[in-house]
DNA sequence: CGTCTATTTGAATGTACTCAAAAGCGGTGG
DNA sequence: CCACCGCTTTTGAGTACATTCAAATAGACG
């Protein structure tokens, strides 16, 4: 197992002594997933916190008509879930599942919860993940409210140009709340006006 | 001073000594202020974190053509602020601002950054808090992109019934991502179907 | 009471969706 | 290696959702 990446990702917010880490690395589960595997199915519990070390996942609702709409993209050193399940361990109402061939750490829920009992370093690291990507969703939240589609679209590009070229249009789509078809008049649009 | 709201605030996720309580107490910088009147003002630094004890505030983005979009509301017992400009302590985007006469308790972030230094556990607490806010931001970011302006509204008022009450309709057409005129119609349809 | 802001209403416009069909593209098996 | 199948993307016409602008009405506050 490969701990470089996970490692270097916790110590941007806190620094371990070889005690921690070891100790760290010890319930760190390694797991490979195939391009449409599931990793969390909606209706099951999402048990484990995980860390992308190779690959891109999506994290999804299915609305009642059967329409997919994306929460989240996580490509390595990214952390992706269903948070609501995770922290409540109740079903989960959301899909993640690999876009490509993904390797993954995993940490059970439980784990986690002992490490953070025992190492309360581990409560800051991960309050400080999460204050980060409130930040970032919130932007997201101004960014539904306030832009037409067009504008969200230029924004996503702009701030997300290397997660764009490994993903499916249909797929940015649905992350920006619009149809595919759509989409693809507003490129049509951007491409005839540059 | 009435610690007692935010002393349960806290206490729903960690148990504190009187040692802990007390130096939590002594952090506590309670701070009144007037309808309209700004709390955090975008291009300010936010300094505080807020608890909101009596009142209700609202967060919001003023855009380039100078359209106001609420991110967030809080009433007695939530925290509120610019949470970006908080944690890396540079300007704020967004603006903070009572609703209606409001009493706060605020705690300055080089207190509350030694806080969590002295003891761990509130890392714990802030980290929990977080996580049960990113929840609700999660649930927001799929009703922005997976339902119309009508059942965003009925979803709102289905969750904020308490909040509705105490609110402009254009302040909740702002959170919704609509325009009054748009929420006003979506009213009367609602009212004349039922 | 008067002023200012919030809400309602309506007509015209623009933004985004639906549905259907065609074209493009990638993976798989023969 | 090519042909085929399934999925993604494009295109267009028609429709529904939501905004803009303007004006009238209603409410709140000093």
């Amino acid at each position: 197992m490969d701990t470089e990446l996970i490692l270097k990702n916790v110590s941007r917010f806190i620094t371990l002594t070889d005690e921690e880490r070891d100790y760290f690395v010890s319930i760190m589960r390694p797991r490979t997933y195939r391009k449409r595997q599931y990793v969390v199915q909606a209706g099951d519990v999402c048990k484990y916190e995980n860390f992308v070390t190779k690959g891109c996942l999506r994290s999804y609702f299915v609305d009642d008509n059967g329409f997919e709409h994306i929460l989240q993209f996580a490509i390595e050193d990214w952390w992706i879930g269903d948070m609501a399940s995770f922290i409540t361990q109740t079903p989960a109402m959301l899909n993640v599942e690999a876009v490509e061939d993904t390797e993954l750490i995993q940490i059970l829920k439980a784990d986690l919860d002992a490490l953070f009992d025992k190492y309360p370093k581990f409560d800051r690291f991960y309050r400080e993940l999460i204050q980060k990507s409130m930040v970032t969703q919130q932007r997201r939240i101004l960014s539904n409210i306030s832009l037409t589609a067009e504008q969200r679209y230029l924004a996503f590009r702009n701030q997300y140009a290397f997660l764009e070229q490994r993903l499916p249009q249909n797929y940015i789509a649905s992350y920006l709340g619009i149809t595919p078809e759509f989409l693809s008049k507003i490129r049509k649009k951007i491409a005839t006006n540059s």
